[in-house]
DNA sequence: TCTGAAAGTTTATGAAT
DNA sequence: ATTCATAAACTTTCAGA
C-alpha cells in the first residue's frame, strides 16, 4: 500500500483537509463555494473531491437526522462478557436488530460494546433479554451527552 | 409543543420518511433526483427538506471520512467511574480533548462513557492519565466492528 | 401542497495555458 | 494541475390548480 500511501499524502496538503473539513461540517455544499472556500476553481474542487471519494478517503455523505424525531429518545449501552464460542451468535444477533447501532468486539473486560437506541426504557428490556443467555450483560443508560462528534474525525 | 408535533407527523408521512431514508444514504443527492425517487417535483422535494430542516428533524449533513486516512486508527472506550462533585471537570476536560469523539454521563455502575480515537494505542495512555485523578477509569480498546450504523437512525 | 415553466446558478466536459 | 468556455443539469421563483 506505499503506493497509495504517495497518493493519499499529495491529497491530503492544506487545500484537500480543507475540503475535507468543509464536506465534513456541511455535505451539501456546493463545489463553487467550496472552491471560494479553499481558493479553487470549481472544476478543480470536482477532481480533487472525485479523487477523494475513489481513494476511500471520503466513505459517504449522510443526513443526520433527530433521533427523537424519529420516536428513539432514549440511548444505551448494553455490555456483554462472554467467551469466544458464543461470538458468531453475538455479531448475528446485533447485525439483526435494528435497535443496535453499533456493536464493537473490545479488549478488556467486556468482550462487546453495543449502543443501542429505543424508544423507552421499557423497550431495553426484551433487547437485554435476547443477549443474556449468551453471557452477562451490563447495561448503561445515557443520562446525557455532553459531548458528541457524531462520526466526525478530527482533522 | 403539540402544534409542533402536528406538524412534524404531517412531515413524515410515507414521502417524508422516503426523503430522509435518502438522504441519510446519499446527503448530495439533488433534489431533482430525489423527486424522482419519491415521485415529486424538485420544489416539491425543495420545499419539504426545507421544512424538515427547519424543523430541526434533519440535523446537519456530512461527510463521512476514514479515519485511518487521518492517522487515527485506533478507537476505544474509556469508562470512568467517579462521583457528582467531579462531574464539571469531567465534562469540560472531554469537550477540550480532541481525541474525545463522544462522552455521554450513563446510568449504571460508571458514571461516564466515553469514545475515543486515536493513532496508536500508546497514545491511549496520556489521554487515561487525564481521566484518572478525577475517578476509576476502565478501557476497552476495540478489536473490530461488526456493526456500525454510524449516526443513522432506523426509520 | 403540488405542478409546470422560466430565469438564474451550478456542474461537467474538454481545450488551452 | 489549473483556468476558461460551453453545454447540460440543477435550483429557485412564481403563477396557477
Amino acid at each position: 500500500m506505499e503506493a497509495m500511501d504517495l497518493r493519499v499524502e499529495k491529497m491530503l496538503d492544506g487545500i484537500g483537509l480543507k475540503i475535507l473539513a468543509v464536506l465534513q461540517e456541511n455535505a451539501r455544499m456546493s463545489l463553487a463555494s467550496i472552491g471560494q472556500a479553499v481558493g479553487l476553481s470549481s472544476p478543480a474542487v470536482a477532481e480533487r473531491v472525485k479523487k477523494l471519494e475513489e481513494a476511500g478517503i471520503i466513505k459517504g455523505y449522510h443526513a443526520r437526522i433527530d433521533p427523537e424525531a424519529m420516536g428513539r429518545s432514549v440511548s444505551a449501552f448494553i455490555q456483554l462478557t462472554t467467551d469466544a464460542r458464543h461470538y458468531p451468535a453475538v455479531k448475528s444477533l446485533a447485525a439483526d436488530l435494528p435497535e443496535i447501532t453499533a456493536c464493537h468486539h473490545v479488549s478488556g473486560e467486556a468482550s462487546f460494546i453495543m449502543q443501542v437506541r429505543v424508544a423507552q426504557v421499557a423497550d431495553l428490556e426484551p433487547l437485554v433479554a435476547r443477549f443474556s443467555p449468551l453471557g452477562q450483560t451490563r447495561t448503561a443508560i445515557v443520562l446525557s451527552t455532553p459531548v458528541d462528534k457524531g462520526a466526525r474525525v478530527p482533522l
